[in-house]
DNA sequence: CGAATCTTTGAATCCTCTCAAGTCTTGTGG
DNA sequence: CCACAAGACTTGAGAGGATTCAAAGATTCG
């Protein structure tokens, strides 16, 4: 219907435009998965659409909680900031989950991260006062939130459990199998591109860590350029050293 | 009013008891804070109160979810096990605060980790039935629930930035000034005693590594030990050690 | 094309782990 | 209440891994 819905043309420029919830590919796997659209569709309508390119800041921490949006595609990281300059990614959010959650708690709430794209990413930015009326009568849609809760848990666990213990050769070997775009039969897998840094961040190591290791990949074959924005793994190998 | 009510008297045994929730001290700051306990008192007859001693498992992974359990007193952790049979606590719980979330979540659900007391710890047990009635009619409960799955993504963050970022000395530091008792207005902290290797699960270390940082804390006077469970911290010392 | 940013590599150091042995605690039963 | 056994904690020595600092090489973007 719109260009909001075509997903080829967002090149280094945002774009927006109104949701079109009807249509939705995703909406069966995100939070409004079992919402009635029709019935609610006249408080969907502050819904739009945006598409960022890689590295865009979608909110900063501490701005007020106005609104959540949804990742229609690719792949967002939560960060946190140190004293001293250093960051640390404590969530990744993808397609169908929910960047934003604290705008479902009380007012005045702020955002505990800073939210950014790692890829080039489509989103649903929902304001809050979308939610109060289709909390008050859909009592499906109050479990659909709980489960994005527990969707964030997990996530964070993830990064606790696969990405912070170990080895380094292990943490981020586990990295580049949760980022696997797609795996052909003959086990091969295909992966976006992502930063030295962001691994760092990802494994609590540094960037130049993560090269020496990401090098000693590259030199056992386990890991080739296969385009200049992508990578390619054998599968077998990647999992031997995940452990 | 019954035993159940005092703390005194849990040794090394658990008891039972059914929860008076309208004297409760703890309601207030707990996930039932704003319920109206005279209306719906016919659906929380099924709450028990236990007592557990330190180190007694609640609940095992993979056990289905069918009770939360609210921290009254005392201290638990969430740990998940892995193929080597180390551990790692990804959660830790304090009072007011709920273990077993997952009961939350639809029917069938397992509890993910394992949990077990790190301290003697007071529980109201909740079975899952009684929170549909609740949820159905009274839209505060809601914010309550969400603001619990909120605080145990702080948890898990806490660990992910405080306790898993950092040298080994600055993590072990930053453990103890989270697991702080009491605070004396000369800038002593008394801390409850905790295994080595729970410090170590925590911070995603080894007991060997652990003791030797505690060792050297104790060499430079940084800690003491005040009672046969207790130990005694120098406050400004510490925090400088935290970074 | 050039500046800015990100990545790679080297060398030295420091930190943490591993393995192994010894010590201390704790809980149990006599 | 004491003695013993099992488990938890400590300590040492050596090896290996990760960090740091510094400098050079790639990429990216305007």
């Amino acid at each position: 219907m719109t260009k909001a819905l075509d997903s080829g043309n967002c090149w280094n420029v945002s774009w927006e435009g109104r949701a079109d919830c009807k249509h939705c590919a995703i909406r069966k796997i995100d939070v409004l998965a079992d919402v009635d659209i029709d019935k609610y569709e006249e408080y969907l309508k502050p819904i739009t659409q945006y598409c960022y390119p890689k590295n865009t800041v979608i909110y900063n921490a501490g701005n007020e909680a106005t609104d959540l949006y949804v990742v229609r595609k690719g792949l967002v990281k939560l960060e946190q900031t140190f004293e001293d300059g250093s960051m640390r990614i404590v969530r990744l959010i993808q397609k169908g989950s929910i960047v934003g959650l604290e705008t479902f708690l009380d007012h005045k709430q702020k955002y505990e991260q800073t939210a950014t794209t790692i890829h080039k990413t489509e989103l649903c930015r929902i304001p809050e006062r979308v939610f109060p009326p289709i909390l008050k009568d859909d009592s499906h849609f109050f479990l659909a939130v709980m489960g994005q809760w527990h969707e964030q848990l997990e996530s964070s666990n993830q990064i606790l459990v696969e990405f912070s213990t170990g080895s380094l050769r292990q943490r981020v070997a586990r990295v580049f199998l949760y980022l696997v775009d797609e795996a052909n039969r003959d086990g091969l897998l295909e992966i976006k591109k992502i930063s030295v840094q962001d691994i760092a961040s990802l494994t609590s190591s540094t960037r130049e860590s993560v090269s020496r290791v990401v090098a000693e990949f590259k030199r056992n074959q386990l890991l080739t350029k296969s385009s200049p924005k992508k990578l390619r793994f054998d599968e077998v190998a990647l999992r031997k050293q995940a452990e």
